[in-house]
DNA sequence: AAGCCCGCTGAATCGTAGC
DNA sequence: CGCTACGATTCAGCGGGCT
């Protein structure tokens, strides 16, 4: 699947351009069957009630927005119908959809968008490292949100799966239905005057996953609720299109500046691996996707004699062979063997920091 | 809340019974307002059409190679409101409801069981610790199954959950809303000739959680859809009752015996540890005049911030205000309100020792 | 400099018994 | 039924400030 290139983009697509809006209308305004992947955030539709405070008595900052208020579950589910119906529209014949959710709106959302007639391929759990706890002690803490990721159609036979690359973001093992991120908080989390921009960010190691699974570099992505640029962000990183509709013109230029300020990594890191690898017996994949060690990366040896780069699936590229850390590291050093994770290094404040320093941070984090 | 004992069972309830039949006729010939909870696993293949039935009662008449999906997700909609109306009217007005499924089904019943009024409290990831791989690396491994948890109405505010069981369950953490449970396989798999007797067949573990949460020893448990069993056996190992509707005299009988051979554990073992709600209240009075707690006595916060004398009625009196230990600390936190029993301390050989560790001999002494 | 302590915060459908 | 008073209840991570 992954060794098609792009088919042709019609001249009339706006191509990383946040385009202000009503989704729908801006979706029905651009040509059919024209974007490769739509990772869609829509409204939870919250329903909250009155306020909420901690045991200390300080009170929980909920959503109240009014983008996220519905009359009803007919009127979401209207709403769900209409840019459901948009984005398969605008979606190529091989393209794939994915929306997240919580408990109060997902049932719903995954019926619609199995009524009019996409093919679910995978719910995805995503299980957060830090969620709120239950402060009342009612429920169980609610840990987590769900994805469900689909084609077109159950005809559509042809999407983007890049399953190589997911499963060497993972220790060579099949990359699994749920997957352990940690909440967007800290430097990630966009502040105006100090408090968040924006009530709903999502994580970019979430979309990292998202966008190395299922689209290949110079697809476009369209994210019809694109609040901060999540996906626009991480998509120029990752040398992906995207095309972000807004209706809040404070968020779109949140999101523009935001965007400018991204990197794009090197044409080659971003590359897709495409065929079997040798087991790493922990994920690097996912130090990259948490951006503990950026794609483009320099590792060295302890000494500095040898160097390779960082792709965005957690594979290396040195001046002769492409691999996983030990394999790469094994070639150089001419060994039959090499524990990657005891020999890159990455340079950090003129020292050089073993990977396994960065594991170990990445395994604290998960518990 | 759980405190309540169950309610008087209504004679013409079969306790401890496998019923054979359709579960809706059967639940249909049970009293209304009769059950605490129901766990349901029901069929999802949706080209089960000739076994569904439309909201209006008439078969659904499938069979043909040009079935349409659309009539199919109708027909299980269908199937999917009807027996859960009928498990809404059986179900105690504080009564919950859990439904365990997967992405063929669970957005569809979902979405059914809010819009007949039920309320979902939670959804609950099992995470399958050995889930069976993707064979053709086309999609992420299917590695959880969702349950969903509702109430059976948004006004019934009183479900039982037993909040301290299951915090001390999980290392005094609250419980979270994804579960690392195993498939099962094994000893526990019922086999027939060497080949499992169940496609389907779930866990003990999964249903020992579910009924140690969310039931109280006594309490009645329907399973509509009982297969093997497993609800019954775990059941009766924690001395709760359960009733079993079962369409299959097949599966009916397995159970039968499958359950017949179940131990049921002491009486002291299933008691769910007790939470400061369920214990019997003490009046601030009553540390008073029991001597616990002497007129006069001054009490303080944790870091002696504030201050306040006790009065010989069980009132606290402080600069500027007189009233209940409640009032009081609310009072001088500036909060809405406050847990007078965590706030004041008393001084005790250099300590501050909550009131709440007075109130506690004091219980001891009440048994 | 490193480490500890404290305060803040995150898509949240988060009371109830008794009068 | 409405009102009032009681009184139960939190985890992980980040950052600032102090030692």
């Amino acid at each position: 699947m992954a060794k098609r290139t792009s088919a042709p983009i019609a001249p009339a697509l706006p191509l990383d351009e946040i385009l202000e809006g009503d989704c729908i209308e801006v979706m029905n305004a651009l040509p059919a069957g024209s974007v490769d992947m739509i990772f869609a955030d829509p409204p939870y539709n919250l329903q909250l009630q009155g306020e909420l405070r901690r045991p200390n008595e300080s009170r929980v900052d909920g959503v109240d927005d009014d983008w996220d208020r519905f009359d009803s579950f007919a009127a979401y589910d209207g709403f769900s119908r209409d840019w459901l119906q948009a984005a398969q529209r605008v979606l190529k014949d091989d393209g794939t959809l994915w929306v997240i959710g919580s408990y109060h709106n997902i049932f719903r959302v995954g019926a619609t968008l199995q009524d009019i007639g996409f093919w679910i391929l995978n719910d995805i759990v995503w299980r957060k490292t830090n969620p709120m706890p239950n402060f009342r002690g009612k429920r169980f803490t609610n840990a987590h949100e769900t994805l469900v990721w689909c084609a077109k159609s159950a005809a559509a036979k042809r999407y983007t799966f890049n399953y190589a690359a997911t499963k060497a973001m993972n220790d060579d093992l099949q990359m699994r239905s749920d997957w352990v991120i940690p909440i967007c908080s800290g430097r990630e989390r966009l502040k105006i005057d100090g408090s968040k921009a924006h009530p709903t960010q999502k994580p970019e190691a979430l979309l990292h996953r998202v966008l190395v699974a299922s689209t290949r570099p110079g697809d476009v992505v369209l994210d019809p609720f694109f609040g901060t640029g999540t996906t626009g962000a991480v998509a120029r990183r990752l040398r992906r299109h995207f095309i972000g509709i807004e209706q809040d013109p404070v968020y779109a230029r949140l999101a523009q500046r935001r965007i400018e300020a991204v990197e794009p990594a090197t044409e080659d890191t971003v590359a897709t691996t495409e065929s079997r690898r040798d087991a790493p017996r922990v994920p690097f994949g996912w130090l990259v996707e948490r951006g503990l060690i950026p794609p483009g990366t320099v590792l060295t040896d302890q000494r500095r004699r040898h160097h390779a780069r960082v792709r965005a699936d957690g594979t290396l590229v040195a001046a002769d062979i492409t691999g996983s850390i030990h394999q790469v590291g094994a070639h150089l050093l001419g060994a039959p063997s090499c524990n990657g994770w005891a020999f890159w290094h990455v340079e950090e404040r003129g020292k050089a920091v073993p990977l396994d320093h960065f594991r170990q941070q990445l395994r604290a984090t998960m518990n």
